[in-house]
DNA sequence: AGAGAATGGATTGTTGACAATTTACAATCT
DNA sequence: AGATTGTAAATTGTCAACAATCCATTCTCT
């Protein structure tokens, strides 16, 4: 009777999620310092919840914290790093895909284009942090269908830490594109074309 | 002139180091509630950094937390997650040994036999968490060696998931040989036999 | 003028009090 | 008896005030 994923976020995870979108979007641009008090002003909230939340931001590696001097945004890893990530992040997709393949069902592929759908609006609004959102709710939501919080909350570190680069794609409407391809390949029971082109979404 | 890894310690990431040794070392039982009161008292702090440790460790992946309910003791990632976990853990330790082998110096065997003393005395009392704790330390040594922040904490989060138990070894000493083959093989700058020691304790 | 020490402002770290929520237990109804 | 509702205790969530720390600037001394 409950949808497979959390439809009710708490005021924290919102706020994290925001916050995380506008990094992954390059809005706020590495090295910039985030001030508890200002966020707290902005979020209407106290400073303790805005500290949780950059806390957590620090651990999945957005964020870098510095003891008595907060926390400014990380700059994405250093190229060496980013082949290795790259390669765990492709790992941990494919087998969650393997994984869930046989069970994916009518409501799966709605949801999907679901999100695609959103990342459409987002594209053509170019608002960067909506599309940097989007495009991660569509991986999370392939994570999350196998069903391991534990490869989901890997996952998401790796995918911050990598800062997935747009600059890659002519223009905005090729994210969608890029990602219309992934759903219409696992839409269509296309397992190797699927596996394809989730592989080389992610760089 | 500085050490390569950081001296001190802040009084929250002693209190995390301490709950971690004993969550990982099974002291903390599986689905065991911790409650930030009694946490507060035992560590004698208030609530507010006990609630900073309780989510880092939340997204270690050492808790599980429940909102409004606190934080419980996690279980042991499944069997098919592990399978993937230990070979991601393997990937970024032999990466970190490859590309900082030819910089190993005096000091790091140093710093490495120290580890491994310490290892040895916690074998000796049968003293599970600081077993646990030393354990970590010698392969969060060699990562954080390599230079890269991202890998060390993308590592630690997956290293704390697996949740390396110890039963597959016959008694408390077999844990320190198994290390201290894969140090006596660094110092000896034995390479292969340095990888293959490492490849074969992470399971 | 330059190096180093004081100083003031801004920011984070900690604390205790209070509000909101959950949980377990008891009472009630069908 | 079984299920459901009500209630109280325990626990987490939030907040604002205060303490500790850092950082940039100024001041002092050589």
């Amino acid at each position: 009777m409950n949808s497979p994923v959390q439809p009710v976020k708490s005021v924290r995870e919102q706020i994290a999620d925001q916050l995380r979108n506008e990094i992954l979007s390059d809005q706020l641009p590495p090295n910039a310092p985030l001030r508890e008090a200002k966020l707290a002003e902005r979020f209407g909230t106290s400073r303790g919840p805005i500290r949780d939340v950059l806390l957590q931001l620090t651990q999945e590696g957005a964020l870098v914290y510095k003891p008595n001097a907060g926390v400014r945004v990380g700059k994405p890893s250093s190229n060496e790093d980013r082949e290795l990530l790259i390669s765990l992040r492709r790992q941990i997709e494919l087998r969650a895909l393997e994984s869930e393949w046989d069970s994916l069902e009518e409501g799966d592929f709605h949801a999907l284009q679901e999100i695609l759908g959103t990342m459409e609006r987002a594209c053509a609004k170019k608002d960067m942090a909506a599309i940097a959102g989007s495009d991660m709710a569509l991986h999370r939501y392939l994570i999350r269908r196998a069903g391991s919080s534990d490869l989901e909350a890997v996952w998401l570190t790796i995918a911050v830490r990598i800062r997935m680069t747009y600059s890659r794609l002519a223009d905005f409407s090729d994210i969608h594109a890029e990602h219309a391809t992934i759903v219409n390949a696992i839409v269509a029971r296309d397992k190797k074309s699927a596996q394809a082109a989730l592989e080389s979404n992610i760089i």
